[in-house]
DNA sequence: TGAAATGTTGGGGCG
DNA sequence: ACGCCCCAACATTTC
């Protein structure tokens, strides 16, 4: 290798140019700069679901306008990556590859396939607040409860500062053949089911950084109370493009931190929920497995419903559950969920039909335009209780409690189930509570204009109760 | 970042 | 006036 052969700066959840240790290193180097972004084919988990595959392809288009305007290009390439990559090492003769650090169970394979092929990769500071692996206990083993967790995260070092993106990157002499990103299909067209997509989003990291400024301007005070509201626009609404990496963790906390509400309590539990995502990030470093095993073995054996039906009733909206229900048409349409909401669903899968939370968080990465492979499999063990500082299996949500607290005036679920945007007030968390000639004047027929309940929530509660502790007296005696 | 069952307390109606 | 009961309100325990 040749002190001025190019580098590869291989993109990857990383979408962006400022605050990205990798392409600034490679910037610095003064060397040819080859930005590649390969859509891995090579392995079933390496397949984004159908809206981040939406939301991937308007990032790229973004990121690859972004990278012209520096007088490079993204060169586009498909199929199993780690093969691909070596013959463009060769193609190009690039001297090495740069990429972020991550901590996704399939992209760490294809470092090590890589290497193994004797490619030179370099990995630098991914889109973490800590690098995966860093925080430690005492006893240098991962932290299993996320409350030692996060105080470990608030004690120094702080997180580094971010770095701004580079001015410009040198350009090799030839460039590699590149795919034409519409050629991918990655945008659904028969039939084309985006439109709520296009709505509700705007991907690419112009976009994320607007999104964290209102963000901070308009909601961050009031965090800690609003976020818990669905009806509210209390919530960042960063998660896709923190998944994407078109905005870095490190962007965020430190924006936060300068911000003028920065000692109040609502950006003390917005840095929290940042603190989480790491604590998930963190747990994948080290338990690559939890994406389809339980983090408790005991539940391997859990007698899971077998209920097509069931799933599918779920997955669609038609539960007759008015706020798991409009959780699930919301997450359709949009692509997003919110995440009281999340939970509420999530538990009425796991616990009210007892179904595997697997088939739950295949919908989700399928579905999510944040889909996630960290905070989607912690996420869904911490509901089942499978996970380590889970929920404890006995916390079971009732879906009329929570929608009542949450969602008090029921807009929420009226915006998303507008086949209850007559019933009244309370009535609308549990349209069955109303008599039938109640019922009748507001035209709503259960079974007909809006589901019967799938099951009896307080039945279901205890069939969960009594399954659930089963397996715990299988397991402890 | 639960909910339901069970226990306790205290005010008020009532004989 | 007093004890009794009821039950809402709150606290604690249990799943």
């Amino acid at each position: 290798m040749s002190a001025s052969s190019p580098l590869i700066v291989l993109f990857r959840s990383d979408l962006r140019l400022a605050d990205h240790p990798a392409l600034a290193a490679a910037a610095r180097s003064g060397r040819p700069v080859i930005p590649v972004f390969v859509l891995d084919t090579g392995n079933r988990h390496a397949v984004p679901g159908a809206a981040s595959r939406w939301w991937l392809h308007h990032s790229l288009h973004r990121l690859s306008d972004s990278l012209a305007a520096l007088g490079s290009r993204l060169i586009l390439r498909r199929g199993n990556a780690s093969r691909l990559l070596p013959e463009l090492v060769r193609e190009t003769g690039a001297g090495a590859i740069l990429a972020s650090r991550s901590h996704e169970p399939r992209q760490r394979t294809v470092e090590r396939l890589l290497r193994e092929s004797g490619v030179a990769v370099t990995l630098l500071p991914g889109n973490h607040l800590f690098e995966p692996g860093s925080v430690v206990t005492g006893a240098g083993g991962p932290y299993k409860v996320f409350t030692p967790f996060h105080r470990a995260c608030l004690g120094p070092p702080p997180p580094p500062p971010p770095m701004p993106a580079p001015e410009r990157l040198a350009a090799p002499g030839q460039w590699p053949e590149s795919d034409d990103l519409a050629a991918w299909a990655l945008r659904p067209t028969h039939p084309d089911w985006a439109g709520g997509l296009r709505e509700a989003w705007t991907p690419g990291e112009a976009a994320g950084a607007v999104r964290l400024r209102t963000f901070l301007d308009r909601a961050a005070a009031a965090y800690d109370g609003a976020r818990d509201l669905p009806a509210e626009e209390g919530t960042s609404r960063l998660s896709p493009y923190l998944h994407f990496g078109e905005i870095s963790a490190r962007q965020i906390w430190h924006a936060a931190m300068h911000h003028r509400d920065a000692d109040g309590p609502g950006v003390a539990a917005f840095l929290r929920e940042l603190v989480w995502r790491e604590f998930a990030c963190h747990l994948l470093h080290h338990f690559p497995h939890m994406v389809q095993s339980p983090l408790r073995p005991e539940f391997d054996a859990f007698p899971w419903n077998q209920d097509e039906g069931a799933l599918r009733a779920w997955q669609r909206g038609e539960t007759g559950y008015p706020i798991v229900d409009a959780g699930m048409r919301q997450l359709w349409r949009t692509g997003w969920m919110h995440n009281r909401v999340r939970m509420i669903a999530a538990s009425f899968l796991v616990k009210d039909l007892r179904l595997d939370w697997r088939l739950g968080a295949a919908w989700f990465l399928d579905t999510l335009v944040d889909a996630d492979a960290a905070s989607n499999s912690f996420g869904w063990q911490w509901v089942t209780g499978c996970g380590t500082d889970a929920a404890p299996y006995f916390r079971v949500f009732n879906p009329a409690l929570q929608a009542r607290k949450f969602d008090p005036e029921g807009r929420y679920i009226r915006c998303w189930v507008p086949e209850l945007g007559n019933v009244p007030g309370p009535h609308v968390a549990e349209p069955w509570t109303m008599t039938p000639a109640g019922r009748e004047t507001m035209g709503l027929r259960l079974g007909q204009s809006y589901p019967d309940r799938i099951v009896d929530h307080a039945e279901a509660r205890k069939r969960a109760l009594a399954a659930f502790s089963r397996m715990n007296d299988v397991f402890t005696v």
